[in-house]
RNA sequence: CGGGGUGUAGCACAGCCUGGCUAGUGCGCUUGGUUUGGGACCAAGAGGUCGUAGGUUCAAAUCCUAUCACCCCGACCA
């Protein structure tokens, strides 16, 4: 039996595991201060990736970016019924400006200072954007606007996982204004495409797009769409959502322009956003049980160089080496940018040194000692597939870039496959029951989820009910699914389209 | 907010029931040596207001009271 770098192994305790490789990988911990975490700086790389790649990606569609402040004013919220209900009991609040010793000399706000209005702490900022906004736009020639801020929010969840849900969690959120629904509608589909295409292509994590339901919907949004992706347990995680949000929050914020006709009318807007959940995404898409997996596109080094040498003799050369082969290396290109090499040159034993990229998913790992230099090469390691050839060094100089690409390509298709193995097409009740029966029976052990279900539906109270006693949920309409009707699973009413049902995040 | 649990070295924990020498173990860390191509070994060290406050006692990590913090299960969720 092969020890596995990270204990407990996905079988065995899938939420441990996630928790452990996140530990081992240094990406991340929990701090101090509840519910929140401190990005470390391997975790922190992986997010300044993902920023710029999203960033290049949001400039290219014609956004700009901005900031607008942490706090909002209590009573913008309450501007917007549905926001409010679906925000207000997860908000920090700041009532006090001051601090003052009490008679034990323990700080407490200082009762004089009480502000007149609370402020809260952002969980999303279209009420203080849409305020904005309403200041900006007076004609149809002020529109679109066209903007994103990268930000933390906060929302005072009850229980908090690294990544996938924190009370402070840093994010992009894209506020559009436009002139017509239709714009505003064009605006929302784009920026879902945007970022599937993201998500496939830069994490190798596919998703499907679709449409959120009635009770998953946005807080004040016309209509909600998503990417989902599933997980390595077959749980569904929701990696980002674009609203539609029509005039709502116009209409609350008072976003009106004068048309071509000289009409007054309201803006129509829309918001979007993905967060640092990717990372958690990202994670439990592609890891092993012998810790972080990473895809090329996002991972902070491409390749490590591991020296190897066992005294001042070897040292020199192995190193001169090492070196002029990342200057060569990092001449190549890999998906538009740089080769990203790193030299680990650390006086550490070398099995230790090479389980530690291991465990931080670094790409490729070549060991290079006196052996290889004799044969002018290097002993090159995958860490997708485990796979350890002897490879020439010109080669490997050559053939960098598509090396890192078939390891992107592989993760993809890899975690595509796992997807549809574990995607059915349900129609009848009994079927349901035994797709999302824990398939495990040891009541120690987490259940193994048994993946994402294609059925039809009809929304109402006793699905609703019904979802809620057996733990899954709707995660989306797909925009490219199954569209000829039948009828609902647990309801026989009848359905036009079917939905993805799965256990979730 | 309801139910359960835990606070002892950087980390993970034992010791508590049945109070008693200088509070232990493993990992990690430091130093020296032997090693070194997939997680080494030996030796010597450093490191503690036992969550906090009060009480009982000749004596408290241990018993009692209060308090704080965190974790797990439920409701909520990018």
């Amino acid at each position: 039996m092969a020890k596995t770098a990270i204990t407990p192994t996905r079988n065995d305790d899938y939420p441990e595991w996630y928790q452990q490789v996140i530990k081992a990988a240094d990406l991340a911990e929990n701090s101090d201060v509840r519910g929140c975490m401190v990005i470390k700086p391997w975790g922190w790389a992986i997010w300044e990736n993902i920023q710029q790649g999203l960033d290049g990606m949001f400039k290219a569609t014609g956004h700009e970016n901005a900031y607008f402040p942490l706090f909002i004013p209590l009573s913008f919220l309450q501007k917007e019924a549905d926001h409010v209900e679906g925000f207000a009991k997860e908000c920090a609040v700041v009532t006090h400006h001051r601090l003052v010793p009490n008679a034990e000399g323990k700080l407490i706000p200082d009762p004089n200072s009480q502000l007149e209005e609370p402020l809260i702490v952002r969980p999303t900022s279209e009420t203080i954007i849409g305020s904005t906004y309403a200041k900006w736009v007076q004609s149809y020639r002020d529109l679109p606007i066209l903007i994103n801020q990268w930000a933390n929010v906060v929302r005072w969840e009850m229980r908090t996982r690294l990544f996938l849900r924190t009370t402070e969690f840093l994010w992009q959120e894209g506020h559009t204004a436009h002139a017509t629904a239709v714009e505003a509608q064009e605006e929302t589909m784009k920026m879902l495409g945007v970022y599937a295409d993201f998500a496939e292509n830069w994490m190798a994590m596919p998703v499907i797009q679709g449409e959120k339901t009635a009770g998953e919907r946005f807080p004040g949004a016309v209509s909600t769409y998503a990417i989902e992706a599933m997980m390595q347990d077959r749980k569904a995680l929701q990696a980002g959502t674009s609203h539609f949000l029509g005039q709502n929050f116009s209409k609350a914020q008072e976003i009106k322009f004068q048309d071509q006709n000289g009409q007054v009318e309201y803006a129509w807007t829309t918001s979007w956003g993905v967060s640092t959940r990717l990372i958690g995404g990202l994670i439990m898409t592609h890891s092993d049980d012998d810790g972080l997996t990473l895809p090329p596109r996002l991972a902070p080094k491409h390749i490590v160089l591991l020296p190897i040498y066992r005294s001042d003799e070897e040292k020199t050369p192995v190193l001169e080496y090492v070196h002029s082969l990342k200057k060569e290396l990092e001449a190549q290109e890999y998906a538009g940018s740089k080769v990203r090499v790193m030299i680990d040159d650390r006086d550490m034993r070398g099995g230790e040194k090479n389980w530690y990229h291991v465990k931080r998913g670094v790409p490729l790992r070549a060991e290079i000692g006196p052996k290889d230099i004799a044969k002018n090469g290097v002993f090159l390691a995958r860490r997708d597939t485990g796979e350890k050839v002897g490879v020439d060094r010109a080669e490997l100089v050559q053939t960098i870039g598509q090396r890192l690409t078939d390891i992107q390509n592989n993760l993809f298709a890899r975690a595509k496959k796992l997807r549809e193995d574990n995607t059915k097409t349900i129609d009848t009740l009994d079927d349901f029951l035994a797709f999302f029966t824990p398939r495990s029976k040891s009541e120690d052990k987490p259940e193994i989820h048994a993946g994402f279900a294609n059925c039809h539906y009809s929304e109402g109270p006793d699905l609703d009910e019904f979802l809620k006693k057996h733990k899954v949920t709707i995660r989306c309409i797909p925009l490219a699914g199954d569209s000829s009707p039948g009828q609902c699973f647990l309801t026989n009413r009848p359905s036009a389209k079917r939905a993805v049902f799965a256990k979730s995040y």
